[in-house]
DNA sequence: ACCTGAACACCGTTCAAGT
DNA sequence: ACCTGAACACCGTTCAAGT
């Protein structure tokens, strides 16, 4: 019998840019970003670790390609909403929903806020303001504040979400956090104190809209 | 003549926990989170890289403990202010220059919500809602959208702030990227063709200052 | 009690060599 | 053109051994 391998070593299918970044989008959503390494890379698309630099620069510029790939997907999905007020609101909480399915891509748009996404995300909301009535001079200020509040109160909402250590569930470490600020000065956070139970028991979503109208009736008064 | 060390290889002086963040800070503050080595420190202090276990926990508790330090400072030197507002807007601004001379302050805290310093600067702007005449049941919402905002636009500004590859200045850095988002969709970027100008020239500190405002004149509605 | 520095188990990235 | 995998130059952290 003759030896039937002739090139077992080599891949069948060919890597692209796109089977790299989408391996890697799933490691990152399963172990998040500490999880995503060439190795584990190479291994899951069963090459060598060499090779996935012929498709992506560097391992930061990965992260900056799954982090597009993700928002452009969660911002093309978005059914088209006539009132401005209501499609703040909805690219504001497909972003939030996002990242929060998501944290990685929350953690790299912070160290990124000059990412495409950050962009297209500006100019959704940006766009809406004037038939919102928000006076022309206060709309580049407008759209900048709702752009750093998304992405920041995302970001940190992600990571709160995030399983915690010891497995404690969310709102068992919420009232750990509360009970912490308070005993760091004890005696002197009454506001803490007055507030602990909402810490504990807020609905995440709910706030962060609670916000972003903050910020609408703000900008609709000048 | 006989041999006069005896001890030479011994440090003098004891290092202490608080010498090893001190020396964090400034390793942390000359070249950014990543110049922080335990091998760059334990050379800076003239020790062995496993002295410093014996003082601090790992890499994260020192920069936890660094960002501590340095929030701590930074917002007990704050003048006592008696109207409420301007209160607010005083713990705001001094969060946002301690992370503008600290970029990594502001990193950090995005990947810690729940910090110390966090609860502190939550107390901070809580206490003064109600004297500014916030809604007792918009409180909480607020005082947390405050919050959000100071350190995920403190953040982000930090590193747009920070010095850019090529060595190019803040304005022609933010030129590019306005350009780089309208190129990503030529003909359909009406808001950011708009602002560009704004984008380009705008001041960090008006601005930010801006969407505080924003966010407590819209809380005072309710 | 506190310090030393080598050793361990990782990384990202490069590159000569293969097909 | 694309892939392989060893090699390089780093990391954080541990730990036996010193004082």
């Amino acid at each position: 019998m003759p030896k039937t391998p002739r090139q077992t070593t080599r891949r069948a299918d060919a890597l692209t840019k796109m089977k790299v970044v989408h391996a890697a989008i799933e490691i990152l959503d399963a172990g998040g970003e500490a999880a995503l390494t060439f190795r584990t890379l190479a291994t899951r698309l069963a090459t060598g670790s060499g090779a996935l630099y012929w498709h992506v620069a560097d391992r930061n510029t990965l992260l900056t390609d799954a982090t597009a790939d993700v928002l452009a997907r969660t911002l093309s999905d978005l059914p088209k909403v006539d009132e401005p007020a209501p499609a703040i609101r909805a690219v504001a909480l497909a972003v939030f929903d996002a990242i929060d399915a998501h944290p990685w891509v929350g953690s790299h748009l912070s160290q990124e806020p000059w990412h495409r996404a950050i962009g297209e995300i500006f100019e959704r909301i940006g766009e809406q303001l004037e038939p919102l009535g928000v006076a022309a001079d206060a709309e580049f200020d407008c759209a900048s504040a709702l752009t750093s509040y998304i992405l920041g109160t995302a970001s940190q909402n992600a990571i709160n979400a995030t399983r915690h250590p010891g497995g404690v569930d969310r709102e068992t470490f919420l009232e750990s956090v509360a009970e912490r600020w308070i005993q760091d000065n004890p005696g002197r956070r009454p506001f803490i104190r007055r507030v602990a139970a909402q810490l504990r028991d807020h609905e995440d979503r709910r706030q962060f809209l609670a916000g972003i109208d903050l910020i609408l009736s703000g900008a609709c008064l000048r």
